[in-house]
DNA sequence: TGCCAGGCCGGGT
DNA sequence: ACCCGGCATGGC
């Protein structure tokens, strides 16, 4: 079987088993940009609270949350943790958004509607120049707040396909996302909710232990 | 009680 | 080009 079938075939097991994932959770674009930063290295129960005490500050907008100081953002998201790196960070991502933006209103509401219709091979690019932005943050961002087809790897991924398809322990982040972005055809809404279930899958079996390997719904194709 | 969670950066080899 | 320590809360 060739790499595109096997990874479509792993596809239709994961949602049979799992069902679709409607993901990513978020009221909004921006909303999604934020919980992408929060959630770096960390559970999402505790992204969750963060969000909820934006939302009660009502900080949910670029314009009200740079309107917040370095040490009030970084209060509201104490519970995700790392939370000094974390608002430097949402304050180098702001920074961003106000040098795309092409006004003031662009910054009123949490649509990111001025960065919609851009080349995903420009904006990528400059999202990874944003300090605190990485490639898997990069990718949440452009594929889950702006809807363009750049699949999202993380350390369940690579947990998975080193244990399930072979692939080495130690492959870079750009090779994982070639192995799947090469063969499957880029929709949005397939890259999505293939990496939803990958999270999925991995939350519940597929941790850095091998502990709850043998009751995976996998464990059969291996 | 430690270990872990949907990473990333900066400094050192 | 890698390797590593730091960042930090809350749940099991």
């Amino acid at each position: 079987m060739n790499r595109q079938n096997r990874l479509l075939s792993l596809y239709s097991t994961l949602l049979d088993a799992l069902g679709p994932s409607h993901w990513w959770p978020g009221e909004s674009p921006f909303e999604v940009a934020v919980g992408a930063i929060l959630t770096q290295n960390t559970n999402w129960a505790n992204v969750e609270r963060a969000i909820a005490a934006l939302r009660r500050a009502g900080a949910m907008t670029p314009a009200a949350m740079r309107e917040l100081s370095p040490e009030a953002l970084a209060g509201l998201i104490r519970p995700a943790g790392t939370f000094r790196v974390k608002a430097a960070r949402l304050g180098h991502f702001l920074d961003f958004l106000a040098r795309e933006a092409g006004g003031a209103a662009d910054l009123a509401d949490a649509s990111l509607r001025f960065l919609a219709g851009r080349e995903l091979s420009e904006l990528r690019p400059r999202l990874l120049a944003v300090k605190g932005v990485g490639p898997e943050t990069a990718d949440c961002i452009l594929l889950y707040a702006l809807n363009l087809p750049s699949f999202v790897v993380d350390a369940y991924t690579a947990r998975i396909m080193s244990r399930h398809l072979f692939l080495p322990e130690d492959a870079s982040y750009d090779e994982l996302q070639a192995f799947f972005a090469d063969v499957l055809p880029a929709d949005p809404a397939l890259f999505g909710e293939f990496h939803a279930l990958i999270v999925r899958l991995g939350k519940t079996w597929c941790g850095r232990t091998r502990a709850k390997c043998e009751t995976c719904p996998l464990h059969s194709l291996r």
